[in-house]
RNA sequence: GCCCGGAUGGUGAAAUCGGCAGACACAGCGGACUUAAAAUCCGCAGACCUUAACCGGUCGUGGGGGUUCAAGUCCCCCUCCGGGCACCA
């Protein structure tokens, strides 16, 4: 074979990504500088490139690639305009996972994480993805978690953690409690086959409720955000305006429903007090308190209440709460009616919550659908005071649900007043007479942080067992012995030798030396708290601690993260869309608040990118149809693989994975890379040819790279799609294939072969960073490619000469002629008369309008 | 039920403002090169009708209506797919 290697030696090298790529990977990591942030003095404008950090699973998947991919053409982009950039990367470390494969391995969950993280930040590095190493975030690290505990005690400090006991949500199979957010359809959002349970928990949260009404109105002002993400976001803090009303339980039919003799009320919530004249009974979630006070004396009525609390029990376990049919008890009882003084029956209903509004409702049947139905089933009776203000019009049928164009009927002093008035006028008297009051509900719940779980953040808690809770200038401080820890203590360092098992409770709770310890108030004998944090505090705020990653002395320094912020641009999942993007934003307002930063919002600008899916699916180990990462670098190498992600879709799509394509990238690499190769002698001389002796193939190819220079460069700033910028560089690089005889011919200036092959490579640079520098280099270019500067567009030079205009008749297209740029109307429509075909069509017929659309085409209406 | 997306060739997609539908690729077919294959290069390619072939014609962006000289794009109605919220009072 010695003979077939020569011959290969002699032929131009062919495009080896498995030689080029890792070559540059080593020189790069070489070069500490290549990939860092300039300081907050820099006289560069700034920009903040952020892309959500990974799970340290092990491996990277294809979502991951796709969404660095986006994120690192962006960085690219980004220093070739001439921006500081700060492009960090770290693990959102702690969690479950890492438990489970200590189980599966007999590994220490931190041995394995770690491990896991060294790995893939190798298949980053591979993936030539553009980080800053030195700023890397690991969130199970003491040196990161600690500042969780900082803030946690920062939070109770101002009231915003807390204790209390509640229902909550428990996954057998995680063996912890979940947040809300963390339960989709009555499931664990990590095992969907499993379903959650309710138990009755004295758990930590986070009042994020406290901001609920500030996150709902900035999602206003938040243009850079999808708004599929702001409804979302709308729809789970799901404010409700509403008049909470009281109802007094009647005392003739009821003479004494409470035990002290104090005479009960129900207050309910309604988004409607204008149709209150129409309530015909008032209805109660089993679990509400009145209604436990009536089966108290009543036997058959406390069998019923506790059905129906199973009932809605095994519903929302179910993940079905909409499917259950509705039912209710008559109580027997009546509650009056504070503004018509009627009474009405007390019902006892399955389908009312306990836990949203006041768990009552009143019961308006002529303008309800849900009320109405039940009104039907029970026979309840239907009263009208809702009809359309145009009283020509006839009474529509019930229930009529409108409240614009509507007025009252037969509701007192309020008859003949709009919907909307009547509202805003009766939640008022309601306060003046002192029986309500408007009020505002939501949906979105406090957030419970407490998992008892091992892999977290340990919570800075201590129970005195004297039950003490003064403490060193600390004023928060509670009954029943809950001491926080000072910060002085902190941080409170999770325990690396520990035994899991599958047994339930908090593993913390079974490492005695972690429990046990000294009440920082009176020094005497008191447990630790054994719960660690939910991981989601960790990841609300990581993004922050970039900026300036390894201060011993705060999560940050103030000045620093005040340049950095907000995000220019956050780019990840849209499967993140409430979890992690609502916590963050609680947590900048938080920090805002404590005075730490001036933005009230984390990110200016986010962006969803789509799944990557394969044959129809989503990515998945059940169905195996995974693509690893490391096998497309195999074989393609990771400038095809990257190159292919951002070329197969719009990066807000989803994404068929085809291989085929990435082989086609591949190609279209390989005919780049033979190209720039063979021209390279002639495009490095450093000469330059006068303009006005270009030669025809130069003028051609000069205005294919500006056009293209300002195609790419206008994706970059607008719409984001890369698969059209990737396809115009295709044009480019098959226009340049196209004159390759001419250039061969000597028809090419080497001053206009350098521009043309040094502009190619620059717009290459963000998507096949790896060619572009070895291009780059063998063009004569000086240091990283990416830190060359971005071409501009020459308008001149990419302008047409000639144009060419479609002749349609009747909107149909009969030809197309072509013209000089820049003619005139005139011209354009006696051009289009003078063609042969356009004759032969309108011959015979009148033309009754000419349309000349200048520049785009010209139509012709015949008859 | 309510609120967002989406539906374009065999496939991924393009058409940013109402102005040539299908750019750019993939797969396919044909050719060149090769002993052969791979690789590479060149060409063809929405469907249907017509033709020996050219030429030519009709239809065509989920379905139906409309506005317009002109509609994938705007308006009305409907179907299907994906996502979010949901006995939320």
């Amino acid at each position: 074979m010695p003979e077939l290697a020569k011959n290969e030696s002699e032929r131009p090298e062919r495009y080896n990504p498995a030689q080029i790529e890792p070559k540059w990977q080593a020189l790069w990591d070489a070069d500490a500088a290549l990939y860092a942030a300039e300081g907050h003095d820099s006289a560069k404008k700034k920009f903040y490139c952020l892309e959500m950090l990974p799970y340290p699973s092990g491996k990277l998947h294809m979502g991951h690639v796709r969404n660095y991919s986006i994120g690192d053409a962006l960085a690219r982009f980004m220093w070739m305009r001439g921006y500081n950039v700060l492009h960090p990367m770290g693990w959102d470390a702690f969690g479950l996972p890492a438990e489970n494969a200590a189980l599966k391995n007999n590994t220490p969950p931190k041995e394995w994480t770690l491990a896991n993280i060294a790995a893939m930040r190798e298949q980053m590095r591979r993936m030539g993805f553009s980080y800053d190493w030195a700023t890397e975030v690991t969130t199970c690290l003491p040196e990161y978690y600690r500042w969780n505990q900082w803030f946690f005690l920062k939070m109770y400090e101002r009231g915003l953690a807390f204790r209390k006991k509640s229902k909550v949500n428990w996954c057998p199979e995680c063996q912890t409690v979940l947040a809300n957010e963390q339960v989709i359809d009555g499931r664990c959002w990590r095992h969907e086959d499993t379903i959650v349970e309710q138990r009755d928990l004295t758990q930590w949260f986070f009042r994020i409720t406290e901001y609920a009404d500030e996150l709902l109105q900035c999602l206003d002002t938040m243009d850079g955000w999808p708004e599929k993400v702001r409804t979302m976001q709308r729809n789970w803090i799901g404010r409700s305006e509403g008049t909470l009303v009281d109802f007094k339980v009647s005392e003739s039919a009821s003479p004494q429903v409470s035990e002290s003799g104090e005479q009960q009320k129900i207050t309910v919530f309604t988004t409607r007090v204008d149709t209150i004249f129409g309530a015909t009974s008032v209805q109660l979630a089993p679990e509400h308190a009145v209604a436990r006070a009536l089966a108290a004396c009543d036997l058959e009525l406390a069998a019923e209440i506790e059905e129906m609390i199973e009932e809605q029990k095994a519903a929302r376990e179910a993940g079905d709460v909409g499917a259950i049919e509705k039912h209710g008890v008559d109580t027997g009882r009546f509650a009056v009616n504070p503004y018509s003084g009627e009474q009405v029956p007390i019902w006892i209903a399955n389908y009312i919550l306990a836990d949203y509004g006041t768990g009552a409702i009143m019961s308006v049947p002529a303008h309800d659908e849900r009320d109405f139905e039940f009104a039907q089933k029970y026979s309840i009776p239907v009263k009208r005071v809702i009809v359309p203000a145009n009283a020509a019009d006839e009474l529509p049928e019930l229930p009529y649900t409108a409240e614009e164009g509507a007025v009252l009927a037969e509701s007192g002093q309020w008859t003949g007043k709009s919907c909307v008035e009547a509202q805003r006028e009766m939640a008022a008297f309601a306060k003046a007479n002192g029986f309500g009051a408007a009020t505002v509900t939501y949906r979105l719940k406090d957030w419970g942080v407490s998992r008892q779980r091992y892999w977290g953040t340990p919570i800075p808690m201590v129970y005195c067992e004297n039950g003490h809770a003064a403490m060193h200038g600390s004023p928060a401080v509670e009954a029943g012995g809950v001491v926080p820890l000072p910060v002085t203590l902190l941080p409170v360092v999770l325990p690396e030798q520990i035994e899991i098992t599958q047994q339930g409770g908090s593993p913390l709770g079974r490492v005695a030396e972690f429990v046990n310890t000294t009440c920082p108030a009176c020094g005497g004998p008191a447990r630790r708290e054994t719960d660690t944090m939910d991981t989601f505090v960790d990841s609300s705020w990581y993004f922050y601690r970039y900026a300036d990653a390894k201060d011993a002395a705060a999560p940050f320094a103030t000045d620093k993260v005040n340049y950095w912020f907000p995000i220019d641009q956050y780019i990840g999942g849209v499967e993140h869309a409430i979890l992690h993007l609502i916590y963050s934003r609680f947590w900048t307002k938080v920090m805002r608040d404590l005075g730490m930063i001036a933005n009230s919002e984390p990110a200016a600008r986010l962006f969803t990118q789509g799944m990557v899916i394969k044959d129809g699916a989503k990515m998945s180990k059940s169905k195996g149809n995974v693509v690893s990462p490391d096998d497309m670098i195999a074989r393609y190498g990771a400038d095809a693989t990257r190159m292919y992600a951002l070329f197969a879709a719009p990066p807000d799509r989803d994404l068929d994975w085809q291989e085929d394509g990435v082989a086609g990238i591949s190609r279209f690499l390989g005919r780049v890379h033979r190209l720039a190769t063979k021209y390279s002698e002639a495009a490095s001389q450093q000469v330059s040819a006068p303009a006005s002796q270009r030669s025809a193939t130069e003028e051609k190819l000069l205005r294919a790279l500006h056009q293209t220079i300002a195609k790419v460069t206008e994706d970059f700033s607008g719409r984001w799609h890369f698969n059209t910028s990737i396809a115009a560089v295709m044009i480019l690089v098959n226009e340049i294939a196209g004159a390759e005889a001419a250039m061969d011919a000597g028809e090419v200036s080497p001053a206009a072969m350098g521009e043309i092959f040094r502009g190619l490579t620059l717009l290459l640079a963000p998507f096949a960073p790896f060619l572009a520098q070895e291009l780059w280099a063998e063009l004569g270019g000086e240091g990283a490619v990416f830190r060359a500067a971005w071409p501009e567009a020459d308008a001149e030079l990419a302008r047409e000469n000639e144009i060419e205009i479609p002749v349609q008749a009747n909107g149909k297209l009969v030809v197309v002629v072509k013209l000089p740029a820049g003619s005139d109307e005139a011209a354009v429509k006696a051009a289009a008369m003078a063609d042969a075909k356009v004759q032969a069509r309108i011959e015979g017929k009148t033309v009754v309008k000419t349309i000349v659309v200048q520049g785009k085409l010209v139509n012709l209406v015949v008859k």
